[in-house]
DNA sequence: GATGGTAATGAGACTCAATCCCATCCTTGT
DNA sequence: ACAAGGATGGGATTGAGTCTCATTACCATC
């Protein structure tokens, strides 16, 4: 990820280092707000405006992906270079997200590409249920 | 909409009546500020508690839906009794929302709710692209 | 048509994620 | 090492949405 900004003329910090290695880290998305946890949790929290504009620049750069479940806060997300992603499912009983991908899904999302006519440069897709724990 | 309420054994108001029918009234959606601005332009706007608790008690009786295009605001949408509902494609480039149904993307989802194994009791899609204007 | 229990409403304080501003720090090319 | 411009921090600010509670309106009953 790094080399991707360095390569777009960005120069080099402290937050922006920071922030990537702990999204490159994980395996789910994770909000602003526990990101500053996190790092404060290291010693060391970028303060909450370069937070906010390193996930904008990795957003703007396809190097994440903004997730919104709808509880007023975004959530972001590494996203693979080879564009192979996943979807989540919320619980509505407990708000934890599981990780889902489908081929049929994505297939159903090409072809409607297709029948619109449209370009689609890409799809949010949230599913509400009950997970094993709150069914 | 004001007789499903009323059968849930819910009284009537001024706010209740002045929401329901102003977003009846709707081609698509609103957000709880457009609401209120829309409200106050006729001489008489509910507080903004009244408009939250109207919208609300909309969704939690599948009157209408909550549409969230990204943007930091959710917006509400009259929901059609039949059923049927639509997905929406908001545009990059002007942020026009164009609806759109597809039984291919609902079937896909059916399939994925036994795959998955989990009760999934909604679903929530965004695409994002160009519209014909922008393109 | 009056009464009373209870739901509904309004106004504003409040929360909290996200944004803005600007002085300061640091990276990087020379 | 130096300078220029990008990057950072922190604190003030915004704005959607929530909460509280006193007041008002609805409606079944008498
Ligand atoms: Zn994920
Ligand atoms: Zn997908
Ligand atoms: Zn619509
Ligand atoms: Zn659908």
């Amino acid at each position: 990820m790094h080399e991707v900004l360095a390569g777009a003329g960005l120069k080099r910090g402290g937050a922006r280092e920071r922030v990537i290695d702990l999204l490159a880290a994980q395996p789910c998305a994770l909000s602003a707000t526990e990101i500053e946890d996190a790092l404060r949790a290291t010693g060391r929290s970028p303060g909450r405006a370069s937070i906010y504009r390193v996930l904008d620049l990795l957003v703007e750069h396809d190097l994440a992906e903004r997730v919104e479940v709808g509880d007023g806060q975004a959530r972001f997300e590494r996203q693979h270079p080879s564009g192979e992603h996943h979807h989540h499912l919320v619980c509505e009983g407990c708000g934890r997200l599981i990780a889902f991908d489908d081929p049929g899904l994505e297939r159903a999302i090409g072809k409607l590409s297709d029948r619109l006519g449209m370009r689609i440069s890409g799809h949010d897709i949230l599913l509400r249920g009950a997970c094993e724990r709150c069914a």
